[in-house]
DNA sequence: GTTGAGCGTT
């Protein structure tokens, strides 16, 4: 077999460039990436549908109906494993310092040169909605976030700082159950459930009444609740907090047992299972379970 | 009707 042209991009819409065949009629990986640096693999578009050329040993091979029949473009592993490789989660990003003039729009123009946002907030006074003069945003992709972390910004006409908020906290004890921090009055317990169900089997959710701006949400399994300690989410648009549901301080009086769900201040909104869930519910926190430190609900460790 | 280091109605 004679050495062929393959015509290959970097994505769908960029122009191709012609790659050489090896011998075996295969495309080798090492060809691709000479000219598409990190590519992970090709593929191309079937149908309306994309897709992707088998990889066997660094050697990309043609399609059935052989390398000339179509047009190429480059998979990368950022593109296609998000799943397998995530990278960092973006984190909101507090804005110190703007203008007390500018509002979320003009916040938005201006860090939307850095990266995709996915949330932009400008702080103010609940009564004179006079802004507070600092603001939150985020970013979809973890590089802008970066991008914007590293430098100060003059936004109309002052200049502002972007750092990782403090109110964030990285400590998760290892429980079930997770503070969600920053809820609206939007957000239901049905939406908080099937948001956080993605995650994991949610067992229980809190939404205290009268509102409270938070929420309790409680997982079956514990690794699942900290795993989520410390993120930020965004659910209907709102941007929540979610930390380990322990309070810090004030530990033994009421609002401590209430803050572990032990004592019923507010509406229990949300259920389930009814009983398989009651033994174990509140008997397994560090500073009341009988047994130290077992887990019998647990299948693995 | 003000202000200029901070931290988002726990």
């Amino acid at each position: 077999m004679s050495i062929e042209y393959v015509l290959v991009s970097e994505g769908e819409q960029d122009e191709p460039i012609e790659l050489p065949t090896e011998e075996d009629g295969s495309l080798l990986l090492s060809t691709v990436a000479a000219q598409f640096a990190g590519a992970s693999g090709l593929k191309y578009r079937s149908g309306g549908r994309l897709r992707g050329l088998r990889l066997t040993d660094e050697h990309v091979l043609p399609p059935a109906d052989g390398w000339a029949a179509n047009r190429y473009f480059c998979a990368f592993p950022r593109a296609d494993s998000t799943a397998l490789m995530p990278r960092p989660r973006c984190s909101d990003l507090i804005v110190l310092g703007l203008p007390w003039k500018t509002g979320e729009e003009a916040v938005r123009d201006y860090f939307a040169a850095f990266g995709e946002l996915l949330m932009v907030q400008v702080k103010r006074d609940m009564k004179t909605g006079l802004s507070k003069g600092f603001g939150f945003i985020k970013f979809a992709d973890y590089e802008a976030q970066m991008r914007a972390l590293g430098r100060r910004h003059m936004i109309d006409g002052r200049w502002c700082d972007v750092r990782i908020p403090n109110s964030k906290d990285g400590s998760s004890a290892n429980h079930r159950k997770v503070f969600v921090g920053r809820c609206t009055e939007s957000l239901t317990a049905d939406d908080l459930r099937e948001y956080f169900g993605a995650f994991g089997q949610v067992t229980d959710v809190f939404v205290p009444k009268p509102f409270r701006a938070f929420s309790f949400v409680t997982f079956l399994d514990p690794e699942v609740a900290q795993s989520l300690c410390g993120q930020d989410h965004i659910i209907k648009g709102v941007s929540v907090n979610i930390s380990s549901a322990s309070p810090k301080r004030e530990r033994g009086t009421r609002s401590q047992l209430v803050g572990w769900g032990l004592v019923d201040s507010t509406a229990r909104v949300y259920s389930w299972p009814p009983d398989a869930w009651h033994h174990s519910n509140h008997s397994t926190h560090p500073h009341t379970a009988a047994v130290p430190d077992t887990k019998p609900y647990l299948k693995y460790e």
